[in-house]
DNA sequence: GATGAATGAGAATTCATTCAT
DNA sequence: TATGAATGAATTCTCATTCAT
């Protein structure tokens, strides 16, 4: 028996979490996949994670935190007079052309959010904070809003669809938005 | 044994299938809980639809239609000339008023869609024609596109955050991006 | 519906039921795997055999006779004082060159009839058979029986031990056993 | 709840596999039948054994173990110097008088073999050691091998024609086999 | 604390067979 | 006669959770 003393064990399930979720989707979370992945023993996961909800909500907040530090580190790096339209086209082309999988699953989160109560107050802070990042380059909070709605619908509609990247229709709908 | 012949079994079924959806989630398709629903033995569902994911693209792409269906019906009663803002803002309130989990099934199929290739071509299918209807009231197809993102945002974040409808804030947007 | 009038159909089922078995091995014989093979309804493979294991009787059969017809002509192709140990020799060699499917086959025709009693005659007449052919060459019944059974045990050793075929090896023995 | 606790029981679990597929053949081998066997939960079956070829190969190892042991038991039976014909015609002798099943089950194991890759090396290394036993009564490997495809051709047929055993015949291919 | 074992429910599928047409 | 539909039992396997140690 190795590793009996442990104490980042709990951390190490929830990020062994998080990869099964990208993986596989939220369908294919269970205490199993989990202890697999993390290489502990089924009883350690059900020990740190009474139910299987405490696992995921736990598992979507890592998930929906990473989306948010990348957002805001994206925010931070932008000049300070820098025209939005622009860097906003520059945030989805990139978001889209890298790995989707963490895309995806923000989109997982949003659809278990409405099915689970637990999962729901993460996306809606998941939400707030998009938001509030946005809102520091748009003139009002409202703009803000929208630009985040329509961000979460167009980066939807191209994983959805397949369609190419149409860098400057979305330009022109952004700049249309915050202007 | 009582119903040994009958015809349009197969229907039932998908509508049992879509209720079972509607009610509890695409987490919730089953076999047995489809085949409960439509009041069916459990060979029977697995005789028409010989896998499961038969079935859950049955009951999305009959989803997908009567959502379109509706779609279709509002933009046939608008008047000719009708500002597009004000219709759009009546649309959202609407959906939002009213019984929330064909709206969130909407959501669940895109979801789906990302996970499962079966169900992609459907909501594929499905964001495309909802962008051909909203494409009669918009100048070009690259502002029905993003009319369509942003209302797909929209809703989604109303659905997510609980907030309520802010009315005017949402005509604002509409009208800057359709102008 | 093409193919009303079709009068070997039945013969066609067990043309298919002989695939089936020989492809993916007896356990996988059902209604359903032939009525695909067939290409024809599944109704019709129970019309023409009441029970699966008419079917299995069929499909077995027809794999003796298919493996009998093999034995006898090469035994009718041997020159008239020909060396009987190095014609066996021969066979055997040629048996596990070739497509080994036919081969197991008439392994698991040989374990099927230990436990069902409809295969059992099956395969005691292909014994039976095969000893009488054999018999043509040897000096009496009984080397033929002997014959026979070192021919089945080096096969099928030989299938399942996965070991080169050791020519002169094999010749010593039948030499040993019919002189 | 009774039997909360129960070490061995993984041990049972085996056991029982072995009498249903010594009973009613290896084509009866399922979780259920090995649960209600053994006497246990179904779930129990295959919390031991993952997949039902687990428990397959470990029945069938166990039905060699035990073939094989009594193998080595009737070697190391025979006086020094005895007569190797004889003593072999005593084996097949009595496996053929005793209880067939487990006899049977022998050829099945080897049928398995030929389809199930799990199954192929016990088959393989129960040939070697019946081989290796032989063997050491014999005046080389190659006459070891001979005898060993013999007697397993020999039980097959008897098995497959239920002839009455012809202890002469035997006896004579044997001696001419071994010498 | 920590964990291997246990369990019962439920999952998708496959299937032989029967039956109405 | 031929066959699509129907059915109910059985298949393997996965799982969340509980419990004894």
């Amino acid at each position: 028996m190795p590793r009996r003393y442990d104490p980042d064990r709990r951390d190490r399930i929830v990020e062994a979490a998080v990869r099964v979720v990208g993986a596989r989707g939220l369908g294919a979370l269970s205490h199993r996949a989990v202890a697999a992945e993390a290489d502990v023993p089924l009883g350690s996961t059900t020990y740190h994670f009474a139910t299987l909800d405490d696992l995921l909500v736990e598992a979507v907040r890592r998930t929906a935190r990473e989306w948010l530090d990348g957002l805001a580190a994206w925010e931070r790096g932008l000049p300070a007079g820098a025209p939005l339209a622009d860097a906003v086209v520059d945030l989805v082309a990139e978001a889209l052309a890298g790995d989707r999988s963490r895309l995806e699953l923000e989109y997982e989160l949003y659809a278990a959010a409405l099915r689970r109560p637990a999962v729901r107050p993460v996306a809606a802070a998941c939400v707030e904070e998009m938001t509030a990042v946005l809102g520091r380059r748009t003139p009002d909070a409202a703009a803000a809003r929208a630009l985040c709605a329509l961000l979460d619908g167009l980066l939807l509609q191209y994983l959805v669809s397949g369609r190419p990247f149409a860098r400057a229709e979305v330009r022109e709908a952004v700049a249309r938005l915050v202007g």
